[in-house]
DNA sequence: TTTTTAAACAAACGATTGTTTGATATATGG
DNA sequence: CCATATATCAAACAATCGTTTGTTTAAAAA
């Protein structure tokens, strides 16, 4: 009996977790169901009320413990003194690394919103909120950020949108150019997003800076 | 009578498919009935299978719709004879122009894959190969994208993610930033994007070159 | 006018949804 | 060794799911 308990290591909430993760990101949190969830981790339907207190617990702690990685990510490389070169690169080297590494859990804090609940929104966008305003911080430390605050709501979800942007299509990468996904790959990724980023944003720099020689 | 039909102007069958992008947009296509659609299209439940023989072939008929726009701009744009920078500027200008006036046509079409059957997976990296090799096709013209296929993979998706940034966050930007999203924003909107986009890509190529010296 | 076809409807179908219940087994602490 | 708390389970819950049915209404074709 215990021989058969070792084949599934984890404790059974973990499971459920995991479980979770795995099909939210691939069929969306409405398609999954929680019988479902329950088969994938090998427990009874009714320990997911029993741990989570329901379907929607498992997402709420899927968004938490992501939301947890990122500020991780953001004080530890907001404590070092970086160039301002090497915080950009560093910052999108850890996401990377972050989602690659967790790449469902990622997915689904990012992308899922299946809620019209008010709360449930207001709850993602304190989420977003806070995801700007620390990259914000850590890159006006580094003058690499821009000071207009205009451009804030475009510049943004741009970042966010380009870093996530080869996982966001997800299993369709593979499918359109058949490539194999290993650590060089990743390693090409960060460096090319990086650039354009980095790039990018002098480009804006200097096309506001043209504007406003141009309003004088 | 006559008057109180007239108060939904369009067809039944194109409200069924205008209150199915509204509602798929905003909560996702498993989290939203038939019932729900019917009752937002002021249609009988049934008339939805009858029309679209079911709700998957709403969401068929919208993605359709979508990458018929999409092939229209780039047709229209390939044909042409712009410099490569007024290129580049144009195509995010009617992407964006598209993805405003029809957004949740555009998010559902982009975003939703809310299927583990192999054949819908095919269908969307179908379309998604189509819109990659068109921007290709357009940019390789006006010798503006790169001819190295070794970072497609990672350029395209960069491309498209980033041209629909605004969009996949959707209903948030506002909560997040409290601003307005009329003409004026969605203007300034395509030309940041169009300036982050050239800047991004010119980096990039200047970062190849130095690798390929450095190689030698 | 009669026949045919399409459009619209209420009602019901079986299946599946997330959650709760009450019983049973296991483990922990006094 | 007993009492108590935790963990697990099958079963049932009401609600909702997408689809189909048979019928009625309205317009077009004969």
């Amino acid at each position: 009996m215990r021989d058969d308990q070792e084949v599934s290591a984890k404790e059974p909430k973990e499971r459920i977790l995991e479980a979770g993760a795995e099909l939210f990101g691939t069929k969306g949190y409405s398609a999954v169901g929680v019988r479902e969830i329950a088969e994938m981790a090998n427990v009874n339907v009714s320990m997911i009320s029993y741990y989570y207190s329901g379907k929607f617990g498992i997402l709420q702690e899927i968004i938490r413990r992501y939301f947890e990685n990122v500020r991780g990510i953001i004080a530890r490389i907001g404590s070092e003194r970086l160039s301002p070169e090497e915080a950009i690169r560093k910052i999108v080297n850890e996401f990377v690394a972050l989602m690659r590494d967790k790449t469902i859990f990622c997915k689904v804090a990012i992308t899922e919103m299946p809620f019209n609940l008010p709360e449930f929104a207001d709850f993602k966008a304190e989420i977003m909120k806070m995801h700007i305003e620390y990259l914000q911080q850590t890159l006006e430390i580094t003058n690499q950020w821009l000071s207009y605050p205009k451009y804030n709501p475009i510049v943004g979800p741009a970042f966010i949108s380009l870093v996530f942007s080869h996982f966001l299509f997800g299993p369709f990468i593979k499918k359109v150019w058949d490539i194999e996904l290993n650590d060089e790959f990743y390693s090409t990724y960060s460096k090319v997003i990086s650039t354009m980023l980095l790039a990018g944003l002098a480009g804006l720099r200097k096309m506001i800076n043209k504007e406003k020689m141009e309003q004088i």
